[in-house]
DNA sequence: GAGCAACTTCTACAAGACGTAGAACATGCC
DNA sequence: GGCATGTTCTACGTCTTGTAGAAGTTGCTC
């Protein structure tokens, strides 16, 4: 999956967070503090679109969206990592080993959830 | 955590499923097929070295080999795909969804053992 | 101990990704 | 028709990465 650079990141975090779809300049404003040109949220965001993380529709100030929640990108993301990572078992390994207690938990909720395949039938 | 180009990836690679360490030349012959000459090894092998993946011996023909394993660094970033994520639940819901069955009875076999402490005490 | 071969370090450069934005163009309203 | 607002085009500087020649170091051999 194409990465993101630190404003296109904020960009999306801002997209991802919004309620509906935001024109250039709501987040620009939205972006604070960089005092960025709206030429510049444009390009980071037709950048954005070429990428596939955003699209836009056709109204006069256009609104851009993006095409997926936060957290299935990063749940791409981690299944991108696991994949390329050879021993899978390895890997799933030490991730588990690093989560905290609660996630831990979660976890278990959600496999529990998920499919208990190895029950018998 | 830095990023690794595809360069970098394939060396480290090649030092994380190897034996022991390796030296440049050795590096170099396993990355047939690309035809690198030595010095673009070392150039690469120097920089792995700043980025902290990477440390080399005192032996004439410097030998290299990984800090880290494979396992630990794609599980160190998916821990961090994860921790900038915001919604770490969403996230952990979503990644459960696309593991496949195998993997699935894996986690939680790993978290049943690692710490099952929801349980009457 | 001079010279050679192997090895390492230094320096450089091209390509691409990104942040940044001005210039130019489009569009709708008054 | 002209202005305000919004969009697209073009450009440039910086950083990262792949790539490698040039220059320096070192240890062995005769």
């Amino acid at each position: 999956m194409a990465s993101l650079g630190d404003l296109e990141r904020a960009v999306m975090d801002r997209l991802w967070s919004a309620e509906g779809p935001l024109a250039a300049a709501e987040l620009r404003d939205g972006l604070a503090g960089r005092g960025l040109a709206l030429t510049t949220v444009h390009t980071v965001l037709s950048r954005l679109e070429q990428k596939g993380f955003v699209v836009h529709d056709e109204g006069r100030p256009r609104r851009f969206r993006a095409r997926g929640t936060r957290a299935d990108h990063a749940a791409e993301l981690m299944h991108e990592v696991l994949g390329q990572a050879g021993d899978r078992q390895a890997v799933l390994a030490r991730f588990v080993g690093g989560v905290d207690p609660d996630e831990a938990r979660l976890l278990r909720e959600l496999l529990a959830a998920a499919g208990p395949d190895d029950e018998p039938r």
